[in-house]
DNA sequence: CGTCGCATTGAGCATTTTCAACCGTAGTGG
DNA sequence: CCACTACGGTTGAAAATGCTCAATGCGACG
């Protein structure tokens, strides 16, 4: 894929072989950066102009959830890209920092250079909705850590919100799927969804009549999630 | 369930009210789409032009893998986006199906819409390994289903084929993080993935030397990632 | 009324985590 | 030069968690 040759200090300034069509020139940076181990590239939460193509070196991108637990995202070595969300101009959703020595090709303003800062609105709302859908996946390997309970919990929750904005019940759910399609995204065997549903409705936590779900105890819900 | 016999492709061209902005002008068509129960939207694999916006139901996006284990990636209601690859032009990393009767919007030929489909080199090689790094998502929450054997097995083909992208030993590798951090990034304990690397030593499979690790029976490595 | 599919429940089993101790190396200071 | 400590890694045993297999219950549909 993103095959870059690697050669650690090798300013090619240019690159002539340019397949550009559409959009005006502009600056072509190839300024480059340089991390020692340990240092960080940016946090998560900081909005970035700039994305970053790796030339040697290793860099570990993470996130540190609410509740403390530190989810590493990703290992990426040379010819990988750093800096995603620079694309659409959102703040960084993982923290990056290197693992040994690093240097990095800096891809000045890509927002800028894709015509993404000036797209119309609903083309925006494409680009919202998957920043959004990546941050569910980073909430999502985050669950496969957690306990059934709280999986479903959290699960819950999510849905009662969703459910919510569109101007539901958000108390009452009409969940959307069968138990074993449930069971799978969450990533457990349906017995184990379906005993742990019931361990709820026995500590009166929910009230489940098959897809239909009633919070009971939304306080206990909400710790179960997030302890 | 509201069984309108589908009006498939219903254009209605024009919805004046646009904030165009940037972009050269195209066809706006607010066409619509309705999916009864288990139909698909699309399969993985497949080229789509379009995105969607749900406007009312629930859709199921999926991908099965290699070895026939169906991943479910996500639910989706109202208001949310599905076909994100169309806004690169790239082959759909998910399948999509309905689960209720569920009404779409077609935001047709949002690459076109956002000029990504000229954009120059640099910056196609950003989507493109971001797009790479969707798929390592997915991956990843397919892995954390595996047994720690498979996970290992799985991260090491990975990490030597990277290795040999870049030019190094495919066979001889040079570990880049502590095992405490790469037991996280596989969501393992710290204690398991040191047995788990045991066994495999003594299995003659691998030879491990603190970071270092040799793969000595690379067949049987495979057999153990692809079940 | 029987059967099919889905959901639930129970019991035993497998895997992983946790807690604890131990080992080897590297750094530090006497 | 040799303790001594600190740290990461490894190993062991117990406990927890979820899975598999099997049986049962329940509702829809013919």
């Amino acid at each position: 894929m993103a095959e870059i040759s690697a050669l650690p200090g090798t300013h090619r300034v240019g690159n002539a072989n340019h397949r550009r069509v559409g959009r005006q020139p502009f600056e072509v940076a190839a300024a480059r950066r340089i991390l020692r181990p340990g240092e960080h590239l940016f946090h998560a939460g900081e909005v970035c102009a700039d994305a970053y193509l790796i030339c040697s070196g290793s860099l570990e991108s993470y996130f540190v959830h609410a509740d403390g637990e530190e989810q590493i995202l990703g290992l990426h070595g040379a010819g990988e890209v750093v800096g995603f969300d620079a694309l659409f101009g959102a703040p960084a959703s993982t923290s990056v920092k290197a693992i040994d020595t690093t240097s990095l090709k800096v891809v000045r303003n890509p927002a800028r250079r894709l015509g993404l800062d000036q797209c119309d609105g609903e083309a925006r709302e494409v680009i919202a909705a998957m920043l959004e859908e990546y941050r569910r996946f980073m909430q999502r390997l985050h669950m496969e850590r957690h306990p059934s309970e709280r999986r479903l919990a959290e699960f819950l929750l999510d849905y009662s919100e969703r459910a919510g904005r569109r101007g539901l019940s958000t108390i009452h759910l009409m969940l959307p799927t069968s138990r074993r399609v449930l069971a799978r995204y969450l990533g457990l065997a349906p017995e184990t969804l379906s005993r742990t549903f019931s361990t709820l409705q026995s500590r009166a936590i929910l009230d489940v009549d098959n897809r239909e779900v009633t919070i009971l105890d939304l306080a206990a819900l909400r710790a179960m999630a997030k302890p």
